[in-house]
DNA sequence: CTTTGCACCTGTTGGC
DNA sequence: TGCCAACAGGTGCAAA
């Protein structure tokens, strides 16, 4: 469910609440993640300070202080603080309790997240060392894109989802992002020029600024670390669309697929250009 | 190396 | 109303 402006909405909204803190407990009520969770999770994070709360692609990172917790959201995670006294949900599959007062608990129904323990350099962590680069620094322009297209036929749209070219495009800001820079899904990423890597480059960017602007997307369940839903939705272009007029031509927006994943756009705006 | 399709899991939706 | 197939924000992996 999530992608990069949903997990920084997380991050930002968790961050002073978790900052400082010091783990107190840790209860694993549902050890069967994506990877399953190590018996000695919990005790490998209890008496730990969480010094900082970042973010690399898709993942949260907890960083104590020799070691760092990975919290991935996988399609239906949601992290969010909470009152202890609370009752937990069906689907809290792990709760982490601070020496002050609230907790931390992990909501996933489909399971396809993951929290694990990683040691320094993080970086180097076998799940985040083939990432390429975040789409909101500077290393992600338009001369990268374009060597990275060279050769490559697959779609335009599969290729900015593949985590190892950039990181954090999802489904729906892939959509979003081809559609603000009129360039087709299906567009073999070979065929891009320079110029049009560079409009692509800069959708991207400024699409994922307005979402995090906007605490991302709340399409069914997302909600930040307060438990609270995003807005962009209600700037969406094309996801979820079909059927729809486009809103800046009036044309009707086609659901197709690529990739197995489904595919938002309209045809007149981005009619596929020779290049 | 690139590309494709599957697998992981539950919940919701739409068609018949 | 009920049933069942299709689909959903992600991504690592096997196979071609």
């Amino acid at each position: 469910m999530p992608e990069l402006p949903e997990v920084e909405t997380v991050r930002a909204g968790l961050q002073d609440l978790v900052c400082g803190q010091t783990i107190r407990q840790v209860e694993v009520f549902q050890p069967r993640l994506r990877y399953p969770i190590e018996a000695d999770f919990s005790v490998r994070l209890v008496g730990h300070k969480v010094l900082r709360l970042a973010r690399r692609a898709k993942y949260l990172l907890f960083e104590l202080e020799r070691k760092t917790l990975l919290v991935h959201l996988g399609m239906s995670g949601s992290l969010r603080w909470s009152d202890p006294e609370q009752p937990r949900h069906p689907h809290d599959h792990v709760e982490i309790l601070f020496d002050g007062a609230g907790c931390l608990r992990y909501r996933d129904p489909r399971r396809f997240g993951l929290l694990m323990l990683a040691s320094p350099p993080v970086a180097q962590h076998p799940l985040l060392r083939h990432l390429g680069p975040e789409p909101l620094s500077d290393e992600f322009n338009s001369v990268y894109l374009f060597e990275q297209l060279r050769r490559r036929k697959t779609a335009i749209k599969n290729l900015i989802m593949d985590n190892r070219l950039v990181v954090g495009v999802g489904n729906i800001y892939a959509n979003e992002a081809l559609f603000a820079c009129g360039l087709s899904p299906y567009l073999p990423g070979a065929s891009l020029s320079s110029g049009q890597c560079l409009q692509l480059v800069t959708a991207i960017k400024q699409v994922l600024r307005a979402a995090i602007a906007a605490g991302g997307t709340t399409l069914q369940d997302f909600v930040n670390g307060r438990g609270n839903p995003g807005y962009f939705q209600q700037q969406l272009y094309v996801y979820g669309r079909a059927g729809e007029a486009c809103l800046r031509c009036g044309e009707m927006i086609e659901n197709g697929r690529s990739g197995q994943r489904s595919t938002f756009y309209c045809p007149r705006c981005q009619a596929a250009k020779e290049s």
